[in-house]
DNA sequence: GTGAGGCCCTAATACGTATAAGGACCTAAG
DNA sequence: CTTAGGTCCTTATACGTATTAGGGCCTCAC
């Protein structure tokens, strides 16, 4: 007798039948009115034998099984510090933790080229969860298509509006993040502000919203962009520096981490003074990084924390399927923009 | 017809019974001799209704699941960058990818004061998973022979010798390894070596264990410790840098990376040469940190591997139950061990 | 003493899959 | 003509769960 005990076992084990155990598993003795004392013996015999529920049975059933899905089209622990998953997922198991549920990191949905797909091994893994939470940078909207359609219950985390197909979503609000960024930057003083993009598709999506973001507000506010400079970290020269610090250009908006980091390396090279020659922005610096530059910050954690609520709330039918959040980015903090030299 | 399509589904459209969809697609057309013409049939119907596997009818058929349990005894993702777990999840992930298992991430089991417990939900959740691997650095001895009493299997990541109970675990070679070093500053001309060990019960197993392995075999090749000089990694100060560095000692065996930030810090302050006044070696050093000192570190992304591939092992009852690992750390690398001044 | 109604439980079933056992049909050998 | 053997498929079953429908037994009222 090695394997896993069953409601059979624990109903041979209490003398009764398997559906009364089904019955007071399930809190629903009162509704069905099992004496006590046959609700004593069964728990009592869950306990001798170490019984659990089967998820496989369950799922099949249609139960719930408290566990959430956690996808990513793309390796979950990259071997770098600066991972742009972990601090999600630090805020998806505090919430789990806090609603009592547990997380399944779907690792056996990942294809030889290291990315990861739903559908690509055949069967759709995601099932045995009662929901999924789903994050990548990649756009994979056709699978997110097949899934919303075969009814399976999923939030994705970043913006992700597939037309055609409902699917809930919680994003930053870059918009407004920035809104203050691009207010703080002009109530400095400054008006010719230089934005430093990142090249290449690592993290396109984000980037280009950002990007866009900024450029429409920098006009509604009356600030004159400079036209972005895109390049790698790697690409950041001196000269380039140089250049706009003698330029008209008194502030630099910096799109991500990397930027930053590779920007300050050559500031203190170059002898520029942040923010006395040159204010400094960065859009989205994790919370371990760099010198205190002003930045806002895309709220990982709170996103996380969120998208774990909202699943809840689908599961529980108490919130409709084509659901959006917008959490608020964390507010500009720093001491990087200065009046304009 | 809103459900996704099944094997009866397609059985039906192709004019078959269910059982012969399942032997094409399982690939055993041949072994069963199933027509060549049924076969074409089987797969245009999968085909034309978008027939995906449902893995629950699966695992409930098969007995297994394909989900690794992995519960830690403290919360899995700590907010700091410098995460115990981190590698060993790194690892654990790889290997999982490799194998085709999901994982579950036991939040369920946290109680009000952040430790987590197996039992103390009233249930063993973790047999929702066909096995488990275990971390910690609290001794919850009582648990883990519970555990094994009632036959689950699971796999210790650490060395847990648990006096009547066979648990197996997966532990790294220390004893080797400070061999190793030992083995270094004594060819390179040291006899006094000091040793500044961690103060308080964070991770107090394995420091212990470093401690104890330091001493036996620095006294079987003749060198001379002097006592452990204990310490949290705020304590350290410059006058007992000095101290050191005027003394006999000519070397530092360093137990944790946090008083190896420490001491690179305070040496740079007290103008100690490192290693041309004082030779440094540290005993686990994560991968991102410190400069390039001497060292060895625990291979905890191995380990991760390994306690995977062992629990897979024991699942198929290829492994008897009370197997041990021992895995060799990374062997010494750096330069900071110098002869003597 | 018959029916109503409450109490407490069981039998039957369905979910999707994989496999063992079995059967129908045909060909060829005796 | 019978039988052996091959080919190709089906029937039956099991896995663990949750729910629907139903049934036995007791008590009380008429």
């Amino acid at each position: 007798m090695r394997r896993r005990p069953s409601q059979r076992d624990i109903a041979r084990a209490a003398g009764i039948s398997q559906p009364t155990v089904s019955i007071v598993l399930n809190g629903r003795a009162d509704e069905y009115g099992i004496a006590l004392e046959t609700q004593d013996k069964v728990r009592e015999a869950m306990r001798r034998l170490g019984y659990v529920p089967d998820v496989a049975g369950r799922s099949l059933r249609g139960g719930r099984n408290g566990l959430i899905g956690v996808h990513t089209f793309e390796r979950v622990f990259p071997v770098g510090p600066d991972d742009y998953y972990h601090e999600f997922l630090v805020g998806i198991e505090e919430k789990a933790v806090e609603m009592g549920q547990d997380l399944v990191l779907f690792a056996s949905t990942q294809r030889p080229d290291g990315t990861r797909s739903i559908y690509g091994a055949g069967t759709n893994r995601l099932r045995l969860a009662d929901g999924a939470i789903i994050l990548g940078l990649e756009r994979n909207d056709d699978e997110l298509v097949r899934l919303a359609r075969e009814g399976f219950p999923f939030v994705f985390i970043g913006r992700r509006d597939i037309p055609g197909a409902h699917t809930p979503y919680v994003a930053a609000d870059y918009a407004g993040a920035i809104a203050e960024v691009v207010e703080a930057l002009s109530s400095a003083g400054h008006t010719r502000v230089g934005y430093l993009g990142l090249d290449g598709t690592l993290r396109r999506g984000p980037q280009e919203e950002r990007r866009e973001a900024f450029y429409q507000c920098a006009g509604r506010r009356g600030l004159e962009p400079d036209r972005p400079a895109l390049m790698a970290s790697e690409a950041l020269t001196g000269a380039w520096l140089r250049e706009v610090a003698a330029s008209e250009t008194t502030a630099l908006v910096i799109e991500a981490f990397e930027l930053a980091d590779a920007l300050a390396a050559t500031a203190l090279r170059e002898g520029v003074r942040v923010p006395d020659d040159l204010s400094v922005v960065c859009l989205d610096l994790p919370p371990v990084s760099s010198p205190g530059w002003s930045h806002i910050a895309v709220p990982r954690r709170d996103m996380g924390a969120r998208a774990v609520a909202l699943l809840l709330g689908l599961l529980d039918g108490e919130v409709p399927a084509d659901r959006h959040e917008i959490v608020p980015c964390d507010p500009l903090t720093g001491d990087t923009i200065a009046p304009p030299r």
